[in-house]
DNA sequence: TTAATTTTGATTGTTTATGATTGATTTTTG
DNA sequence: CAAAAATCAATCATAAACAATCAAAATTAA
């Protein structure tokens, strides 16, 4: 493993963790006790990082970029690198609609460079796209307390009063068969109004959503192109068949 | 555990509880007494709490410092006082409108017992009512940052979808003259479009808002019903001569 | 290929963190 | 108010983490 392969894992480990034990760095690396030392001492003089007795941690200045997007959610470097290869198809001034979720909050950084106005209806990304000094458009309607989205007839209606250059959507499943679920119906309904108002739809989903079936369908496969990470040769090519398809590996 | 790591959770708890035990501590942390203890000592030496007797507690600055955030805005004491008196004014089972902004924020808590239906342009609005399990609904809008209002045409038409028992804004100034306004014309806008679509609107305003006129009039004084809180006699007659005006005192 | 340089992992003695124990202090209880 | 209980600070031995050093391995340059 490459000095600079594994001083890339560490930080990477810190974005997820917060802080980490140097025996953690060391599973994870198979290098010995002193290389990660130096690897630390060397991250440290760079402001990476720092050190504290049996590990390390983010500096605060570090914590705070990074406390943008909530690290709690799961597989959330596969996420971070899916939403960057996202960000990668948004020009500049484009508006986007940004659906609630935690992988879609991860777009939100990349897009502070862009010159966006984005409209959502997630709203747990609502400081995030303040901070990051965005243009932001809330679409109406009921509160979902569980998922903090706007979901009903009348975000349904507010949608309708746009159009999108681009749709990011987040999903709770995608099969080959089955299409893109979610478990709300009125989650779904609104995913798929945001679609056909955008003239062109991404759906951003982890592996972990590879082939799972939730309860509503939001739309076949063929109708979004999907950007996904750390998926098999053959389960890419699967894919393929069927839709516009990007992976990413972390 | 890392050492920093207790000392972030000890932090953590705190906040959460205003004050712990330290059994409460060596629960949570699986770390023994001696080391909890260890623990207070440093962070009471760094001023981030207070140990006392059987465990810890804020210090009255860092008490200050997180109440702040609730209690910042200026004469809290009689707006919550006139936000109590408005919602004697709701009846179970009401749809109402609750505007942006602080004074209504204190109508909050008055409503959790009486089931109403909750739109809100009112971003800041939506802890306090997910926290009081109000069902409630948002307008659209483009985001207003500065005061975290949802505003523009999209959130005029959003309204429209809505008839409302009651309407209760907050104004920037109250005048004989001039009426009730406020600095934003587009607040304006949204304020009165909402008073038309309610059967009865109420302004909450406390008395240093009594003769103050800002940049945009949203109507006069008779268009909607006062409450306000700490005028003198005079003062509460020569309104009363124009409209339908409560005034509370603290 | 060899020599020089860098990177690595093991070893050393040193420092720091930890948990158990003790007796002192404070709080509670009768 | 006094006895009992709980909490506390101080001490100590142990264990963990540390920086420094050095020789082996890997990489690069000649």
């Amino acid at each position: 493993m490459l000095t600079t392969e594994r001083h890339q894992t560490i930080l990477n480990l810190l974005q997820d963790k917060q802080t980490i034990t140097l025996q953690d760095i060391i599973d994870k690396t198979n290098a010995s006790e002193s290389t990660i030392r130096r690897d630390l001492s060397t991250l440290e003089n760079n402001g990476e990082l720092a050190r504290i007795h049996g590990g390390a941690t983010l500096t605060e200045r570090k914590r705070k970029e990074y406390s943008i997007t909530e690290k709690s959610a799961k597989n959330i470097q596969e996420k971070r690198a899916i939403a960057k290869h996202a960000a990668s198809f948004v020009s500049d001034g484009d508006c986007i609609f940004l659906d609630a979720g935690t992988t879609t909050l991860q777009l939100i950084p990349f897009l502070k460079e862009k010159d966006v106005v984005v409209v959502t209806n997630g709203l747990t990304h609502l400081d995030a796209l303040i901070e990051n000094d965005i243009q932001t458009y809330l679409t109406g309607g009921l509160i979902k307390s569980k998922t903090s989205a706007l979901i009903g007839p009348q975000a349904i209606q507010s949608l309708k009063n746009y159009r999108f250059d681009k749709c990011f959507l987040g999903v709770n499943g995608y099969h080959i068969l089955y299409g893109y679920t979610t478990p709300d119906p009125d989650e779904a309904h609104v995913k798929y109004t945001a679609s056909t108002m955008a003239k062109k739809s991404y759906v951003l989903a982890d592996h972990a959503k590879y082939n799972q079936v939730s309860f509503a369908k939001i739309y076949d496969l063929s109708d979004a192109a999907l950007i996904t990470g750390n998926l098999q040769k053959n389960e890419i090519q699967h894919l393929a068949e069927r839709t516009d398809v990007t992976e990413v590996s972390t």
